[in-house]
DNA sequence: CTGTGTGTTGAG
DNA sequence: TCAACACACAGG
């Protein structure tokens, strides 16, 4: 990888997170113009970044893609936000393809752990088509921990006792480290209304989002991606507002509220992986954590997922694989009782 | 229109 | 086997 000093001098410069002051500015457009006030201003437009990991190609748009080679051919496994994500994408899928010896861009699975122990039974139980698959859908993380689950449950504690630590993001080798929280909002009629948008405290913005010009510079905002607790990647703009000096989430937040039935009130919680790939997490809790709401004369608790779980329906995966239709199932849940087949995510 | 991911090439 | 580069075209 020879990239010239120039390149990777700026290419430093796209860190935002717990660093201090460092202005950045990736346009999302394809003109890929990038503008640097501290002194990369030759670097100007073309030439993408190289990759220092393994299988990380970048993209036109900042973004980072990953493929494997097999077969004298290329395998696409998705594109990223961040360069670890997309590089540990390449780690999963090379481990499935190659195996325990391969070239992996981080710690490799090992045996001796319980934890690796677990994913290399799941590597290996699934083709290589599914692997990717689940990568390209990134799905890898559920499956993964169900099928951890169905595995050492009984093991150890109860159902009850903690076994949602998959979802909350406590433990996960793909995901690395484990979760900060950054801050709640509860969201207002209008967070939750036809703008599409949610205000971010300009604290809470301030403190843990990338900066934002708010000065008069063209700020197009940037994409953030987030995981939810299902897993499923959430894309925001997140941009600042002159005219209502408002640091704000746009595009994609209408969906986002749709499909989580977000109502005002509701808390919307963000956090933060600690690992190297600082991947953000959302997530949607009911008002007073959980609410019930009553539909043919059953009260059905709605809330987030970890809410319900507890309530006795003891499997993610029915309320991850489409959250628009949690309350649907629900209801079918209810109805049928005891007898209802378990939901796997094959109908992604 | 945006951005993914494929076509393709040449280096290792 | 791999990444760099260009861009067709899928999806919104």
């Amino acid at each position: 990888m020879a990239t010239s000093s120039i390149e990777e001098a700026c290419e430093e410069t796209r860190e935002w997170p717990p660093v201090a002051s460092k202005s950045l500015q990736r346009v999302a457009s394809g003109g890929s113009e990038v503008i640097d006030p501290e002194g990369c201003v030759e670097a100007e437009f073309r030439k993408l970044p190289s990759s220092k990991y393994k299988g990380v190609v970048s993209q036109p748009n900042g973004r980072w893609g990953a493929q494997i080679y097999e077969k004298h051919q290329r395998i696409w496994l998705g594109t990223f936000n961040e360069e670890a994500q997309a590089a540990r994408a390449y780690d999963v899928a090379v481990q499935r393809f190659r195996g325990r010896d391969a070239v992996t861009n981080f710690k490799p699975l090992n045996d001796a752990d319980d934890e690796d122990a677990a994913e290399l039974f799941f590597l290996d139980s699934h083709t290589k088509h599914e692997i990717v698959d689940m990568l390209r859908k990134r799905t890898y993380h559920n499956e993964l921990q169900q099928s951890k689950r169905s595995i050492g449950a009984d093991n150890k504690k109860g159902i009850a006792g903690r076994s949602n630590a998959a979802v909350a993001g406590a433990t996960d080798p793909l995901a690395g480290a484990q979760r900060q929280h950054l801050f709640d909002k509860a969201v207002t009629p209008s967070d939750v209304g036809k703008l599409n948008r949610l205000v971010i405290p300009k604290q809470n913005a301030e403190k843990y989002f990338p900066p934002q010009n708010t000065g008069g510079a063209a700020s197009k905002g940037v994409l953030l991606s987030f995981e939810d607790g299902c897993g499923k990647e959430w894309r925001f703009r997140y941009s600042y507002w002159n005219s209502s000096h408002s640091y704000v989430l746009t595009r994609g937040w209408s969906r986002f509220v749709k499909e989580k039935r977000l109502e005002a009130g509701d808390v919307v919680t963000f956090q933060r992986s600690t690992g190297t790939d600082k991947q953000l997490f959302i997530d949607a809790k009911a008002r007073s954590g959980v609410q019930v709401l009553r539909l043919f004369g059953v009260n059905i608790v709605r809330g987030p997922a970890a809410a319900i779980g507890e309530g006795g329906v003891d499997d993610n995966a029915v309320f991850c694989t489409t959250g628009k239709k949690n309350r649907d199932h629900i209801t079918e849940l209810v109805s049928s009782q005891g007898m209802f087949k378990k939901q796997r995510t094959e109908a992604l």
